[in-house]
Order: C-alpha cells, then structure tokens, then sequence
DNA sequence: TAGATTGTTAATCGATTAACAATC
DNA sequence: TAGATTGTTAATCGATTAACAATC
C-alpha cells in the first residue's frame, strides 16, 4: 500500500529528463527509447527506465516511449500541471531579475508580488508589479493564498524572515540567500547558493590546473 | 602514487563546509569537533571526518578542529587561494545581477568585463564595467587572461557562444543557459538551471499536498 | 595519565548498471 | 510471427555510517 520513498538522486534527475522531452516534443518527435534518449543524455538506459518506472510504467514493449505523453506525466509528476502564486522578497538585482524571467510564468510559476524594504526601490515597478514594502507583506501573505516565497535577500535577514514568513501560512521557500534554513518539516525549502556554485567551479579549475603542472 | 578519485558528493558539500567554517570564524570560534559541526550541519561526524580526510588530517585527537586552519585549508582545496578573472557574457538582469553582487569579487572571481549583443545595452555600465559588444570579445578574451566565463544567454544561442568560448581559450563556463554545454573534457562547465531548481521545488510541494490529501 | 576525538577500517546501506523475461 | 524495447529482478558498485584503535 504505502508507496517507496522516491530518492533524492531520482528527484534531481526528473526535471532534466523534462527538458530534454520538451526539446524533443518542439522537434516534432513521436517516439524515443530509453536508448536513445540516453545517448543524448549521457546516461544509461538502465537508469532511465530505472527512474520512470518508480513512477508507472510509461513505456510500450518494442516501441519506447511516446515523447508528448512521457512529457506530459513528468510535468504532472514535478507539479507543473497547476499554477503557482510566487512572491519574492528582495528586489535586488538578482530579484528584478527572477521577476523579469518570463519563462517561470510559462511554466505557471505566476509573480504576483514584490517586495523590498529599501524606500528608494519601495513604488518602482517590475514587469508592472509594484514593489511594495516589506511591512505589508505579512497582509498580503495572509489575504492571498501565496504557494511560494522567492527569497533574494542578505544572509543576515534570511532566516528571520523565512520563520516570518511560515508563521503567516507559507509552505515553499526559494532561497537564495547563502545560509541554511532551519523550517519544520512541513515547509519545503529549496536552495540556490550561487557562492558555492561557484566554488565547485573554482575546484574542479584548480584539479584540472594542477594536474597540468605535475604532467608538465 | 595516484591519488584517489574525490567523488563528487564529496565535491559537493565542500562549499557548505567552508561557508559554516567561514561563520565560525566570523564569530571566532577557535576549535570545533566533527561531532559539534555535524550537529549544526545535519550530518554525521562521521560523513565530516571522512570527507576531510579524502584531502588530509586537519585535525588532532582529543581536540578537533583548529577553525581558522580548516576554513583556510578548504578554501585552497577549493582554489579559493588565488584570483580568477571573470569575464559575463549577457548583460540581461541576471548578468546585470552576477555583476553587481559583490561577494564574488570577495572570494576571488574579479568580474572584468561584460558583453551583449543589444545595442541598447552596449555602452551602459554596470559597476563601472562598461558593456561592450559581442563582437569585440574574440580579441578581448585572446588579450586578457580570462578564466572563467559566466554564459547568460538565451539557450538558442548558448551552445554556438560556447564553442566560441572554448576556440578562444576559456577553460571554465558558468552556465546560466537551460541547456547542456557539450564541451571537450579540458573545459570545466558548472550549470546553474534555475528553472530546474524550481521545479525540484514543486515536485515537494506535490508531494506533501497529495500527501494531505490522502490523510485528509 | 585519563579523556576526548581523530583517522581509518569494516559493515551497512542505497544507487547504478547489467541482464533478461515479458510483451507490444 | 519476429524484432524491438520495456519493466523488473539480480549483480555490482559506491557512498554512508558505525566502530574502534591510534594518539593528542
């Protein structure tokens, strides 16, 4: 009765395979086995009827896999088959810039509010949502049913603000700031720490440099 | 005389431990046990100690860990011990966003200069860096010894851009681009698919609702 | 010295890959 | 029907955790 656990790895994984079946489906492709979607992925065949089948069997004996429907079960699987209600808080550059990203719309991810406690930036407006002041928020939070919270702002504000923020009803938070956030279980919290990002840049250079030095 | 293959989950959880290293240090915290930062992190002393020992014995028994030593030994293993020069390609609001966020600089990733291909955005400056046009980066890059290049540009036109890239010299890509770069193994490519990260996000959400649902 | 905690080996757990029977 | 390819079980591989001797 009770379903297995999906794993993290196999999570990971999903929202890649989605971008490769909508290229697929944007070049009118029908049909693609697990053998050929992973030579274009550059991973095993193995894994990918691994993975799908944790799901359902999505797949057809000597056929393969019909791209449009395959596609279509993935976005339900990763929630795409809703729409969301975004707010995000901190209308910094990286702020303004998720707000100005149309393609999260596209996929139903809708912006409805700004916010930022910098006056000079509090009134201005972004993709015609005007940014309002930090104060208002927990009103807002509260008369609209916001699904998920984008937080782009300093690591010293980030966890008061996201203990703020579940206090008033909020159970997704897309955390930009560069710390963790400790949130009851119930909250899903999904990280962006772009420092560190870089940093395994940074190290994978380094190995590579050094290497070079030791081969001479 | 080979060394062991560091695994990239090991790679992975590099960068947090040096931002918690970092914290500590900030409030100077001299020594600290694996068991200690196992607890402030969330994992085990066990998984710390052995991630740490893949590169060396940092600490000392019956001690722990000098802070100080240990932020700083990460940080080299890391390459956070020398400089690199960024160069942005895509001076959109997320390009405009990288180059405005100043803790980079801090670490190390000295961002020197800035491309578009939008007339309109050719000549304007970000950060005292003016945007230069797409055009003139051949000669640039050739110039100047670029090591990393942040790609924040339309997807259409990041795999072409990136191949340029890579004839020119640059040995390091940070991908901003919801696309995969396929590039020679000499060159490192570290992806940063936001849209991805969001649906990773959704599917949690997914989950714990269904979830609700059925416990209703 | 006694207590604490590392470094490291061994045991466990989980994820990936291989293989193949089922079936379209 | 024959060929192809899935769904799924079994085998392998790798990563995490537990345990403890080494040692500060």
């Amino acid at each position: 009765m009770s379903k297995k656990e999906i794993s993290k790895a196999v999570i990971n994984r999903l929202p890649r395979y989605y971008r490769y079946l909508g290229d697929l489906l944007e070049k009118d492709v029908v049909r693609i086995s697990s053998k050929e979607l992973s030579e274009k992925m550059k991973v095993t065949a193995s894994q990918i009827r691994q993975d799908l089948n944790n799901f359902g069997g999505f797949g057809q004996q000597g056929y393969g896999y019909n791209v449009e429907y395959l596609h279509s079960e993935i976005g339900k699987i990763l929630g795409l088959d809703r729409k969301y209600k975004v707010i995000i808080i901190g209308a910094g550059n990286l702020g303004q810039a998720l707000a100005n990203y149309t393609d999260f719309a596209r996929r139903g991810f809708q912006i409805v509010a700004i916010f930022d406690i910098d006056p000079k930036i509090i009134g201005t407006k972004i993709r015609d949502i005007e940014v309002q002041p930090l104060e208002q928020m927990e009103e807002y939070i509260k008369d609209n049913d916001i699904d998920i919270a984008a937080l782009t702002v300093p690591k010293t504000s980030a966890p008061l603000l996201a203990a703020d923020l579940v206090s008033w009803g909020i159970k997704g938070i897309w955390n930009f700031a560069p710390t963790d956030l400790h949130l009851p279980s119930d909250v899903t919290v999904e990280n962006v720490h772009l420092a560190e990002s870089l940093m395994k840049l940074s190290y994978r250079l380094s190995v590579k440099e050094n290497l070079k030095k030791k081969e001479g």
